[in-house]
Formats: C-alpha cells, structure tokens, sequence
DNA sequence: ATGACATTTCGCTTATAACCGAACTATGAT
DNA sequence: ATCATAGTTCGGTTATAAGCGAAATGTCAT
C-alpha cells in the first residue's frame, strides 16, 4: 500500500509501447539520438522528445548534450536489470500467440545486455570464467580472482581502464533467456569490447542480436572451452 | 524494437497505480480476496474486479477459487522480482520529495517478500548461513549443503515439506533496500514460517514490515550470531 | 425459499496522455 | 549571412481505459 505509487510510476514510464521500445533499443548500451530513438519506436521526433523528457525527468535515462545532438542512454544497471525483468515476465507469462522467430532464436543465442555479452554464449563466458578459477561467486555480484587478472590480463584486456569509475566491476546479471547469470558490470563490458574487436562477434544493426564469427567459434573453443551447438 | 511492447505488456499492468498497490499487498506472500485487494488500493469491488480479470489473464497473480471467495496470489517469484526491481528504480532514481518515514525504516529494517524474509534482518539470515557453510553460493541460487540440512533440520524445520514442489529450494532474491541477496524459495518461506512460529517475528496489521520481538533479537543472536543496531 | 455477502458484467462519464502539425530555438556548415 | 539539421514547445484532436452506479450471478446460511 505504502510502495504501490512508487512502482507504479516507474512501470507507467516503461509501460508506454514507444518508450518501452526506445528502452529496448537502449538495452545495446550505446547512447542514441533522439531522433534515432523515435525512428526506432516509429514516433515523430516531437512525440520522441516528451518521452525522453519524462524518462530523463525519472531518471531511467541520461542525456549528454554533443553540439546539437542529444545522446541518451540507460542511466544505470538497474534500468537494464528491471527491463530484463519484465522481459522475464513477458516471456513466460502468457503464452499467446507469441511464435518465437528466427530472430528470437538469434537473440537467445548472443545478444547485447546493456554494454556486456548475454544469451547462451554470454552465460557459458560466465561459466567458463568460474569453472577456471578467473572469477569467483561472492554474495552480491562475481568477483574477479588474481588468478582471473593474469588470465584476463594475458588476453589482452586492459583491467586498469575498470579503475576509474566507481562502477561495480563484475555484477551478476539475470539472464531471462537462460535463467543462469552472465556477467555485467566493467569487467562484462570490457570482455565485450575485446571480443568485438577481435572479431569474434558482430553486431546486428537494428537488433541486440549478435552473431559469432567462424573465428569466434573456434576462439571460444580454444580460449575457453567452450563449443555451442 | 522486437521486445519492446512485450516489456511494455507487463510494465503498463503493473504502471496503473490501482494494480501496483494490489500487487504490492501482494508481495507479503498471503493471497488476499477480491474485496480485501479492492479496499487496499481504494477503490470499489467492480473495478477491483477488473483490474484483477487483466493481470489474472496476463499471468501475473493466480487465483483459487474457495466458495464464494476468490484468493489471488502472485503467480510466482518471477513477479516479486520484477516489482523489486521496479521498486530499486522507484528508490534511487528521482529523488524528490519522498521523506523516509518511521513506516520505511522499518520496512527497511525487515520486511516480508513475496513468502520470505528481507530487509537487514533478512539479509543477515542468509549472510550468516553462508558463513557457517549452510548455503553455497551456486551459480544461479543458494544451495543447501549437507551441514545445512542437518543445521536447519536441527533448529525444528521441516525439509520434508520442500520435496513436493518443483518451485526453487533457495533462491537467491536481491534486496531492493540492502541491495544484496537474501534467502529465498521454498526454504527461505519455510524458515519465516519457522520464525513467526517461535514468535521471534511480528507480522504487522497493514504492511510488509514486521518487528523483531524481544526473544527473536536474542535467538538470532544465539543461533545465528546476528546482533542487530 | 429467502436473505446476505462476494464477485462479476454492463453502460456510461470523464480524465489523461499519446500523437501530430506548425512554429520556434540552437548548433553547425558553407 | 544563410541554410540545413537536431531538437523542443505549443495547441488541438482523439483514443483509451479507469472509475462508478446499477443490476446480474453465484455461494453460503438459516
């Protein structure tokens, strides 16, 4: 009775079909125009803009003013964490005619998540990364062991950059298509960025789906054991 | 783009304020009738009605049927967590004026979730059951150890009672105001239950909060090591 | 049967907010 | 200076759904 109002005002912001999509689109953890955003969700730009107002008003977003463009992105993990959240309700409430395409199919198998790796390749890196020792299960969130630094160190990920921000570094993020963790936080958007830029995965354009490259596929077996299929 | 009205679906449900405060009545676990929903969030039975018919059908509470009553619960643990994560959104995004009352700190201090315990006192139950090696942390929930089931079993729970269900034995539920996990799934219902019997725990009238009685301040201690304030 | 209570269905009113067109402001390019 | 592009503000239309009163259905008690 107390709490009601509270929840209700956040999920009245998300509950709205053209901000709900212009928060999806924001879950790939860049930061988008706002005229992106209302071609994304199929808006003028006008309409657009009263959503973003509202949704940076409530704090669900972030704005960064860049000569005329206004780049908006999720303010924080908890954003992402609700959204996923209620994908998970989505998903497994009612089972409507809801037939899961091949797109869909390609979302569970590797999507973004916010700025990090989710999906069933993004939950076995998490595994993986445990089963070896690199990361270990704390009470909160994951956290990266010595052993996990030389590892990751070795592979050619620059962990000084983690530093500065007082960001956590290796949260455990719900996977709503696995129900198994992955693993968010700096450290998840870092392994991200390395594997992007070995090629080893390549961004969809208008999708958080993300397709693993032949050289991904034999990288992971190889790096890190892991073999999917 | 794909998922967002999915995500939209089951935010705009929970963004009514009427159905937020019903389903917030729900989160102390109980299933609560029609009328019972209807006078918590003021407003009359016939709408109550059909607010409840829209989540009932979209598979966010359950109802049962018992004579002429109607009892409506949450559908399932999925749901408690995506009102807490909404609720985490709801606390530390916009910060306007929202003064912390009496009423909050001590839901802050224990609370009722879904049909387990939370708040500090929840948090320090799991925390110190993973100290003394009764838990372990898995990769996607608690798990009960060996020592801990003759631990719990000890302290006059009966594990019997998990058997039946497929629901989760311990799942871990994160804590929207310690923002770290506490206990839940079957054993963490089954060990409330334990509590409120020995009387160490006071549920209130109207709310989530319940207050620690004199003999639960000094059994947590004894048993569990806990010293509160 | 009859009355009491729980819940739902129906019809209607009303408030809200999503949306767009048009006009305006700001920034950058030529 | 002038034009184009990004974004916002304003005004007005329209669809949606929340809410209630009234009446119907269902269940239990006497």
């Amino acid at each position: 009775m107390i709490e009601g109002p509270y929840i209700a005002e956040a999920a009245a912001l998300i509950g709205d079909p053209s901000r709900a999509t212009m928060l999806s689109a924001l879950m790939d953890g860049r930061a988008l125009t706002a005229t992106e955003l209302a071609y994304a969700s199929g808006i003028t730009p006008q309409t657009a803009s009263g959503h973003l107002a509202r949704l940076s008003e409530a704090r669900l977003v972030e704005v960064e003013k860049q000569g005329r463009h206004r780049y908006y992105r999720l303010a924080n993990e908890h954003v992402a964490h609700a959204l996923e959240a209620l994908m998970t309700l989505a998903v497994h409430g009612a089972p409507r005619h809801r037939p899961t395409g091949p797109k869909d199919d390609a979302m569970r198998f590797a999507r973004t998540c916010y700025d990090h790796l989710a999906g069933r390749v993004g939950v076995a890196l998490a595994q993986s990364l445990l089963s070896d020792g690199s990361l270990k299960q704390n009470d909160k969130a994951f956290a990266l062991t010595p052993q996990g630094e030389s590892r990751l160190g070795n592979l050619g990920l620059d962990l000084t950059k983690m530093n500065k921000g007082r960001r956590a570094v290796a949260s455990r993020c719900l996977d709503w298509s696995e129900r198994t963790p992955h693993l968010g936080g700096a450290l998840g958007a870092l392994l991200l960025e390395e594997l992007e830029g070995r090629d080893w995965l390549l961004r969809m354009p208008d999708s958080r789906a993300v397709t693993l490259t032949k050289a991904g596929k034999a990288g992971l077996r190889k790096e890190f054991g892991i073999s999917l299929d």
